[in-house]
DNA sequence: TAAAATTCCATGATATCCCATAAGATGGCA
DNA sequence: TGCCATCTTATGGGATATCATGGAATTTTA
């Protein structure tokens, strides 16, 4: 089985910033992470640059370096590659899960997504998110009123089936 | 893992035009100087003619030498290639971290992006950047401008998808 | 030999490591 | 099927190492 980052929790982050990861999230990064091996710590990335901006997106190795290689694709010096690589190295870092299951934020990624004390992770497949707690909320309200605002034909939902494999 | 370029952040400059270069880029040079061994300093090249102009650009040495690779395959005489080796070559110099991290920046390599006693170094994956802070304000604000402005199809997140793996 | 560059030493701030504990979850077993 | 032993998880605190930075001393070079 593949596993894929599901379910949301909140967690508190402390005076140094550290943050236990969900450890169901735990088992996926591990599972992503080619040179994970029992005993050792996970590595993995975050994105904090975000087209939007307001919360920082976990990504597994694997799935961060199958990024880059597309990216790597394009010609070195491409206006194209310059931008993606703004927003998915440059706005970027390497994390690694302490023996305890623990990240640490920086003060400027606490600052960046606005959290204090408490941080909700999401799960979204291919990534998690890390959001503050309120934002979180106001994103969940937001996109439901959006989603009811559509009409049928405009339903995601509806538009999955379509999509042939 | 192959670790890259990743990050960015804000640097003093002294007197003397010594800099630190961020711990994590450090340990990418290491990794990417194939004749470095613990306990000596790692290798690089730092580029200042500057395709993009206002920054300087640092490779390991292994990922220069790909770049040097790509320009030998052109035909000896080209113009091409003489361009190529113009900015690559001739307006590039080695460089070697001392034993607690820093460079020296030259006056000149000062003056070249505009530098006084502050900073920014940007991972960019295979190589990573150094700007004038302000400078590099102005450089994410034209790409948040640029990428805003863009329409759905020239959207280069949405065109990596369609590169196929 | 004065200016510039390099080496060596010093230090506060930050990040990392190591140990500790309480609350839940899990599983076995009578 | 209720209870206990054990493991995992989430969290905290203190000790230690690493990082970023500054200044003095020494060497180089023009």
């Amino acid at each position: 089985m593949i596993r894929r980052f599901r379910g949301e929790s909140l967690h508190k982050v402390d005076t140094k910033g550290r943050v236990s990861v969900p450890a169901a999230f735990r088992r996926v990064l591990e599972e992503g992470d080619p040179d994970f091996s029992g005993g050792s710590s996970p590595n993995f990335v975050i994105v904090y640059g975000g087209v939007r901006g307001i919360c920082l997106e976990g990504y597994t190795i694997s799935s961060i370096t199958k990024v880059d290689k597309l990216i790597s694709r394009l010609p070195r010096f491409s206006r194209d590659r310059e931008i993606l690589e703004r927003f998915i190295n440059t706005q970027s870092t390497y994390m690694q899960l302490d023996e305890t299951g623990r990240i640490v934020l920086s003060t400027r990624l606490k600052e960046k997504i606005g959290i204090k004390d408490e941080a909700i992770f999401a799960g979204m497949g291919e990534k998690f998110q890390i959001w503050e707690p309120k934002n979180y909320q106001n994103e969940l309200d937001a996109l439901d009123i959006s989603f009811n605002s559509l009409s049928e034909d405009e339903n995601p939902f509806l538009k999955l089936d379509q999509l042939q494999d």
